[in-house]
This record gives structure tokens, C-alpha cells and sequence, in this order.
DNA sequence: AAAGGGGCCAACCGCCTCCAC
DNA sequence: TGTGGAGGCGGTTGGCCCCTT
């Protein structure tokens, strides 16, 4: 297939953002919301691509972006995803969702980036250049081989969350940005205003890792909970945004025998089980909360919890190296 | 004061996936 | 089932700004 390139117009413009192009673009998306950039770029009257118009306002005109200085927690957040995740900028983005993925993007390669280097630490395997590694730092590589395999099923199951759902509706400053990694097609303005955006699915990678491990084995647990309230044990727990009314529960419990996913955690072929376990909760999740409440993907959610003062040890390894690269700057 | 160099970041490029037809 | 359009994503670039000499 033949490459269309980026602005196939000659005529179209390129480069930095005029203040009046920015109020255009601002002004025709606040009263229709943003569909086809295509469409919007030619209907603006801008003389520019729609891809370069849909950059523009995700990157930097959205209302609900938040610029300047990365905070302590947010470059501590940074590294450890990116230990995680490598560069894959968008899911790194779903955990700091004020920040667009260009913005986390530059401020690895232009600041975090180099001073792990200084540190002697290989930013891209987060592990020293010049030591071999010792048996903590063993089981710490293998919790994030683990923890990586997990958060990719979780992202991939998100994915197909949305894309089973029909809710692709945008309204004026909603975008998909904020809500979750995977990506959402947009918009008709004509449509009935949509319920406020779904909270972030959380089976969350990094409150797991900060909230759950206890051991290099241990994977945190599911737990059936009917009524929502949080005890004290440690592990995952699918929270009750109606669930228990379902009738779905039941199978809910099914699958999460059927898997014994505290057990798959630790299986060799964990790569190829998790994504399966996956699919089929967020399946059934999808099933649940169509059942509950009609077409809807903002009611169903996973959750994390545990003992985190217990945790906070585990985490050694890594806040070392996060306080070292701060004490650095 | 001017020139050179490096850092930073907004914007672009090209590849990929998804989806409608 | 194949094709093409549209949007998403990560890598790269280019120009502005600041610091140093």
C-alpha cells in the first residue's frame, strides 16, 4: 500500500502554532467537540493536516494538561514504569494522566534518561553497567519480568474493553487520554451528552508492585469480594461496582478458579496464561456491567490493596536507585 | 557584544493497527 | 478477504533559548 504522506497537500502548513490558529482549533472543538480531524482541520478553515491539528490539541491545548516541572513522584513513577514498560510512552501515560506521552517522552530522554546514565545505571535495562547483579537483584529482575507480563495483559485487556464497548463518544474537553491507554474512536456531537468518564480500569501494575509483593513468587492474590469492604489481606480484589448483584458472579468465581491464578503467577508459561485469564475476565466484565447497565464500560473496575506498610519494604531496590538518581540532580 | 555549542521541547515522520466498506 | 482511510504511537528533527567563552 502506498505511504500518504503526513500533510498530502503542498499547501498545507507546517511548523509552530500561531496563537490565532490555536484559538480556531480551541473555539470549533469547544462548540462541536473533535470527530474526524480530517473533517475538523478543513472546517476551521486551517490550513493544516488534521493529524497535525489532533498533535496540537492533545499535546498541548486540552484543558486538563498539566505542564512545568515533573514532580519527585512523577519522575519516581517514570522510572519505575519505564523499568517496567520500556519505552512504551502510552502506557506509561495511562499512570500520569495529566501528562501527554510527548511530554514524559522528553523528559525521559532529556533528563531522566542521562541521569541514570551518570549513576552508572543502564537506563535502558535499569540495572548497573559495571556490576553483576546480586541474588535481591536477581528476584527483583524476575518480580519485573513478572510484573511486566502482568501489566501488558492488563493493558491488552483494557483495549478490548473499550473496543467491545460502544461508548465512543466524546464530548467537548473528554478525550480518551485520560481514562485509560487504549484507543478510542470519537465523536458525534449529536449524540446525548455521555456520563461522566469511566474511572481508570486499576489493575495497576505499579500500586501491585508499591502495594502487593511480599516475596519474588508471591503474585497477590484475587479475592471474591461480594460487598466491598477491604480487609486487611493482601492481593487484588474485584471491586463491587455492582457486581454482587450480578448473576454473573458465579462465573466470575469460575474463571478465577479455573485459572488458579495465584498459581499461574508463578508458572513458567505465565506470558501465554495471564493473557488468556485476562480476556476472559474482562469478558465477563464487559458482560456484567452490559447486564447491570446497559451498555456502559464506566462501572466495572479492578482494584488493588494491601498492607503497605508491610510492602514498603520489598520496594527497597528500587526506591534505593529512585533516592540515589534524586540525590544526583 | 558576539559567536558557538548544547539543551530543551514542540512538531513532524513513518510505521502500525483498527475498522468500515 | 482485501483495501484504504484514519488515528495512535514511538523515534527523530529543527529551531529557539540560554550559557559559556
Amino acid at each position: 500500500m502506498g505511504r500518504s504522506p503526513y500533510c498530502e497537500n503542498a499547501g498545507l502548513k507546517k511548523g509552530p502554532w500561531k496563537p490565532e490558529e490555536d484559538q480556531k482549533l480551541l473555539a470549533y472543538i469547544e462548540e462541536y467537540g473533535h470527530g474526524s480531524w480530517r473533517t475538523l482541520s478543513a472546517k476551521t478553515g486551517l490550513q493544516r493536516c488534521g493529524k497535525s491539528c489532533r498533535l496540537r490539541w492533545t499535546n498541548y491545548l486540552r484543558p486538563d494538561i498539566k505542564r512545568g516541572n515533573f514532580s519527585l513522584q512523577e519522575e519516581q513513577t517514570i522510572i519505575k514504569l519505564h523499568a517496567l514498560l520500556g519505552n512504551r510512552w502510552s502506557a506509561i501515560r495511562a499512570h500520569l494522566p495529566k501528562r501527554t506521552d510527548n511530554e514524559i517522552k522528553n523528559h525521559w530522554n532529556t533528563h531522566l534518561k542521562k541521569r541514570l546514565t551518570k549513576m552508572g545505571i543502564d537506563p535502558m535495562t535499569h540495572k548497573p553497567k559495571s556490576h553483576a547483579l546480586c541474588p535481591s537483584q536477581l528476584k527483583d529482575a524476575a518480580n519485573l519480568s513478572h510484573m511486566a507480563q502482568w501489566e501488558n495483559a492488563r493493558l491488552e485487556a483494557e483495549a478490548r474493553l473499550v473496543r467491545k464497548s460502544n461508548l465512543h463518544v466524546s464530548t467537548p474537553f473528554q478525550t480518551q487520554l485520560g481514562s485509560s491507554a487504549a484507543p478510542a474512536r470519537l465523536v458525534n456531537k449529536d449524540l446525548a451528552p455521555p456520563p461522566p468518564p469511566p474511572p481508570p480500569l486499576c489493575l495497576d501494575v505499579l500500586t501491585a508492585w508499591q502495594g502487593s509483593f511480599t516475596n519474588s513468587t508471591s503474585m497477590p492474590s484475587f479475592q471474591y469480594n461480594n460487598g466491598g469492604a477491604c480487609d486487611e489481606t493482601m492481593g487484588m480484589r474485584v471491586e463491587d461496582h455492582g457486581f454482587g448483584k450480578s448473576n454473573k458472579f458465579s462465573e466470575l468465581k469460575e474463571i478465577i478458579d479455573a485459572y488458579n491464578i495465584g498459581e499461574v503467577w508463578k508458572a513458567e508459561n505465565a506470558n501465554v496464561l495471564l493473557p488468556n485469564f485476562m480476556e476472559d475476565l474482562s469478558d465477563l466484565l464487559f458482560e456484567s456491567s452490559n447486564e447491570l447497565y446497559g451498555n456502559s464500560n464506566n462501572v466495572v473496575g479492578i482494584s488493588c490493596y494491601g498492607d503497605f506498610e508491610e510492602n514498603n519494604k520489598i520496594d527497597s531496590h528500587w526506591n534505593n536507585m529512585v533516592n540515589l538518581v534524586n540525590c544526583s540532580k
